[in-house]
DNA sequence: AATGTGTTACACTATACATATAACAAAAGA
DNA sequence: TCTTTTGTTATATGTATAGTGTAACACATT
């Protein structure tokens, strides 16, 4: 699992970490049950604050994809984790929603937008 | 224009604001060389700060997608806004690939996914 | 001449982000 | 049992962003 922050970003590097950890459940490459680093070591190995590295795990937890488990050590769901539920899809909605609107002003075509949703599978599904 | 602005959400009120004038454009409804409020009138309107009415509007002018005539108003690209840009399709693809992925992990199919943005292009397009 | 415009400059409060250090209590391993 | 490791909690510091408030400035517009 390799991860890559950038500390140029206006992305906030605990949610950096988070959304690369996601995509490392989306790829596969990590599994229900699979247990990841502890926060010092986590910290340690990217250069980060033992803080910060627990707060991408509480931003994961709260969205119920890894589970914290006290004094022991943090792992991915372990039963899996279940399908969308509408209130998950209404935020990923209006998550996306602004970005669309976006698209539209730039021209892009619906076709042209689901092309490049295509694509961005695609290249997460791809192991790296 | 109706603008509603959600002081409880997460997303700052003046990315809010700038986010409905894009779909005003995208809309159609908001069309070049269109005029804005003033600052001052936009806020009072809107029941806000001046600052925050501009800080909205130099986001947008970043974009391009307005144009500030300083001393005199704010309008709509007159020009028209042109085609997005390698660049710019890039930034949204940064954008919506964190969004994409955890659709992903809550096992949304690329077909659902696919749905739900020519469901978000239908719901921004119309006219309400 | 008066009004309206965006701009700029302060000041102030609140919150988020990130780091640093330290201590705590319980689980895990030797 | 003893030691290490674990997430948790607490305190502190510094920086940046968000939002409001007030005021003045310079230039267009009317």
């Amino acid at each position: 699992m390799f991860i890559e922050i950038q500390s140029n970003s206006s992305v906030p590097i605990y949610l950096q970490l988070a959304q690369q950890l996601v995509e490392g459940i989306a790829r596969g490459e990590l599994k229900p049950g699979d247990s990841l680093p502890s926060v010092r070591a986590f910290a340690a190995d990217l250069g980060m604050n033992m803080h910060t590295v627990n707060k991408a795990y509480h931003y994961l937890e709260e969205k119920e994809f890894i589970q914290i488990v006290a004094k022991s050590g943090v792992i991915i769901q372990p039963n899996g984790i279940p399908k969308a539920s509408d209130e998950e899809k209404q935020q990923l909605a209006d998550q996306i929603r602004p970005l669309i609107a976006e698209g539209l002003v730039l021209k892009l075509s619906e076709e042209e937008m689901v092309q490049m949703l295509g694509e961005l599978v695609k290249d997460i599904k791809e192991e790296k």
